[in-house]
Parts: C-alpha cells; structure tokens; sequence
DNA sequence: TGCAAAATAGCACGACCGTTCGTTTTAACG
DNA sequence: CGTTAAAACGAACGGTCGTGCTATTTTGCA
C-alpha cells in the first residue's frame, strides 16, 4: 500500500499494463462515456441504447459498440464512472476535512448538493437502486457493490466522529446513515420528481434534526426526553 | 357530497353512464390489470409490454391491447390500479382510527408494512418517480397527481395531530412529512436493493426519533394555550 | 334460438433493439 | 515515407416492440 489520496476506488487489477495502449481510441471511448452518463442519468441505465448513443456521439452503432462489447459491459462501465465521479466530487474533498463531525458535514452537504444542484443529472445510485432491486445480474452487482463501498465509508466517518467525542458514544453509526440516507432520498424525490422548490432546505433542517439526537450533549444530566441546546455544531 | 366512507380516489366524471356495460370483457380486463400491476411491480412501468402481458395472461397480443388502445393508458390504468389498492389497503384503514396521533401513526405503520413486508411487489409510487422524474407526459402527470394526494392525506393527518395537541403547536407538517418520506424511500432501498434484513426495525426506530422531536413535551409548564388530551404515545 | 355487439384472435407493418461480420479509414511508429 | 494494427464504418441478422387492420369467436339479450 503506498501513500495515495483517500479514494473509493481500488485499483483495476492492473493485469495488461497501461502504459503502452494510450492510443487515441481511448479518448473517444471516455467521450462515450460522457454522453452515456449523460444519457443514464435522464432515462436510466435501462434506457440506454447503443443507438442514440451513437446518434449523440456522431458514431456508428458498431463503432460504439465495439468499445465495450456488449450493452451491459457499457452499462457497468457506466456505473463505474459514475463511481470515479463521485468519488473525485464528494468523496475525496470531504476527506480534506478534519475527522469527526465536520468531515461527516462535509460529506453529507456534498452529497446534498449532488443530489439536488444538479438539474441534469439524477443521481445513478439511485436510480439504478430502483431499477435493478428485482434485476439480478452483474449490473446490479456492480451497483450494490459501490453503493456499500459509499455506504461503508460514511459509517467510518460517523464512527470518527463517535471516537472524536462529537457524536454520543451510544449513537448507531448505521442507524444514523439510514436516517441521513432517507433525507437524501426524500430530496431526491421532492426536487427531481415532484419539483418542489423547498426540498434542499427541508434536507438540511431534517439533517440538522437528525443530528441533533446524536450530537453529544454539553454538560448536561442526561436525563431522557430533555432538550438540548447548542454544541460544538 | 353524499356521506361515503373516506377514500382518496375521485369519482372518475362518469360522462358514459356505467349501468349497461358491465359486460364480461370487465373482468378480463381486471384480470390483465392485476397481471400488469405484478409485472410492473418486478420490472417498473417502462418495462412493462404488451407481449409479455400477453404471454402472461394466455392471450393474443391484440386481445390484450385492445382493452386499453395504448400502452400508454395501459400504464396510466395501472398506476389507477395501484392507487385505489394503495387506497383500500392503507388510507382506509387508518381512517377509521381516532384523528390525531392514532390515525397518523396507523397511516405510517401501513406505509411501512406496505414497503417492506410485501416482497413481491415493489410500490409502484416509489419505482415510478424515479422512472418518470425526467419523462413528461400524461404518465408522469397521473403518478404526481396521486403521489401529491396521498402526501395532502397526510398532511392533513398531521395537522389533525397538531389540533388535538398531540403534536407541538409549531410542528411543520410538511416537513414532518419530508422526515418520515424519507425514512420509507430508506426502508425500500435497504429491503428491496441491498436486501438488508433489518431495514423495517431501523424504520421504525427512526420514525419514533423522529417523532419524539415533534411531541409536545408530557407534563412542562405549556407557554402557548395549546390543550392537551392525555399522553395518546 | 337467433341476432347484434362485444371480445378476442391472427396477421402484418415499420421501427428500433443488440449483435455480428467484412471492409475501409485512420492513427501510430519504425 | 511505408507498414501495420487499431479504430470506425456499413450493412445485415433475428428479435421484440407498439399498433393497425380484418376475421372469428364469444357473449348478452330479446
């Protein structure tokens, strides 16, 4: 293990080496990529077809095709950029923050503003979630797989911030997630579905909400049902 | 308004008086829909066609679509479908609790079983947001409309909730909403995606946080003259 | 029982789907 | 340069899709 910045991404398991093969092919291929994120993101990984891809990007049906090999190898390497994305997005600036409490909020107004800033662009995990509930195969597998691997990486943050003394010892770091992942996907719905115009400020005073059961109190008797006042936010 | 029992389904404006055409082809076409309503249950609206149904069904390919003249209204009739069982198996048994508290909480403990119990039929309201978020047409319009009927019905359960005083005086209802939404699109992605088994217990943990923040306070000296029953839990 | 209408079947259509194959263009490199 | 392999194309395949037609069967009712 070498001193890499914090990713959710492991290494492709690096069999041919990259070197060599940098050809020109390789751009046109993440071009592809581009417009078929795009693509997913408005009707879905199902959605997609080989040949409005090719009419987006300019190319034959087999020149595109040829890329990928077949249309679930082009959906999971979809998935996976969105992944990289992600990651380089939410994840890795988040993880510049100071464990404990604020590199949770970091994670979490980052994962906020995805969700919801983003006219364009629904956010794959969750639409993919829908999707492939009932869809076995190894574009679901792909999907649960980085779905964890995020999931897992906020209930280490949480478990930071338990450690750090912001958070009461006896918080459920995956009860906790659940609650916040709800926020999310209630924002979600709200703002692309029901195109409410609130719903960003409702995520945020829910998760201020949440947290605030969870945050540490300050010097208080802790005494059940009492109400707490202002903490190290 | 003729006293009826409580329903969240309208009338359907009856310009072609229903008497005479209760004719046979009613119960094949109730047969298809419950068939469409499965399948769109596994593979969502979009994946529903008009072969398989047929397959499914022992019937013709036109036999099939001659019931409905489209798929589109095939789709449009299978979210109406859906909402009136929605309507039948969860609004109008909680209706029959005491307002208030009671009959918020029963909605919510149906809204839960209703997700996470049945395995094998995903909610159509949750699958179909995400299919249709980014899709105009009438599809879209029919599942806003019931989606937004059943979020008013709701609301108005909350706020029945607030004027028995079981709830604070200062409580949003439709942010209270916002919470508990939230908690249910969770339990659907934990139980129906990542297959998690202990999705429903942390959904009604969260639900009991959140509603422990929206309770008035047992026996504090009151501020506002809100009245209060005795403690409804 | 007979008749009209409703319900269903059968067939064909154009469009799009993912995929294969052979050819042609393009890019990389000595 | 020329050579060679990668990259892109074009056409075609079998299949499924939704949707029109026209028959044929079935149903409801006098």
């Amino acid at each position: 293990m070498t001193d890499t910045a914090p990713t959710l991404i492991e290494p492709p398991s690096d069999t041919t080496s990259p070197q060599r093969p940098l050809l020109k092919g390789r751009q046109t291929r993440a071009a592809i990529l581009d417009a078929a994120l795009a693509l997913a993101s408005h009707i879905g990984l199902e959605g997609l077809s080989i040949g409005a891809l090719a009419e987006v990007t300019q190319m034959s049906k087999s020149g595109v095709f040829a890329h990928f090999g077949s249309r679930e190898e082009l959906q999971i390497s979809v998935v996976r950029e969105y992944h990289a994305q992600f990651s380089e997005e939410i994840f890795e600036p988040a993880m510049r923050e100071p464990r404990g409490l604020p590199r949770f909020r970091a994670l979490v107004d980052r994962w906020f503003k995805r969700v919801s800033v983003e006219i364009d662009a629904g956010c794959i995990y969750i639409s993919g979630a829908v999707e492939f509930d009932d869809r076995p195969g190894p574009v679901r597998d792909a999907l649960v797989g980085m779905v964890q691997t995020w999931h897992l990486a906020l209930v280490r943050a949480i478990g930071m911030a338990i450690d750090e003394g912001h958070l009461r010892a006896d918080t459920d770091p995956q009860q906790l997630l659940f609650e916040v992942h709800g926020l999310i996907l209630a924002l979600h719905h709200d703002a692309r579905f029901l195109r409410r115009p609130g719903a960003d400020a409702r995520a945020r005073a829910g998760f201020e909400n949440v947290l605030s059961r969870y945050i540490t109190p300050p010097a208080v008797a802790p005494r059940a049902g009492a109400r707490r006042s202002a903490s190290p936010i």
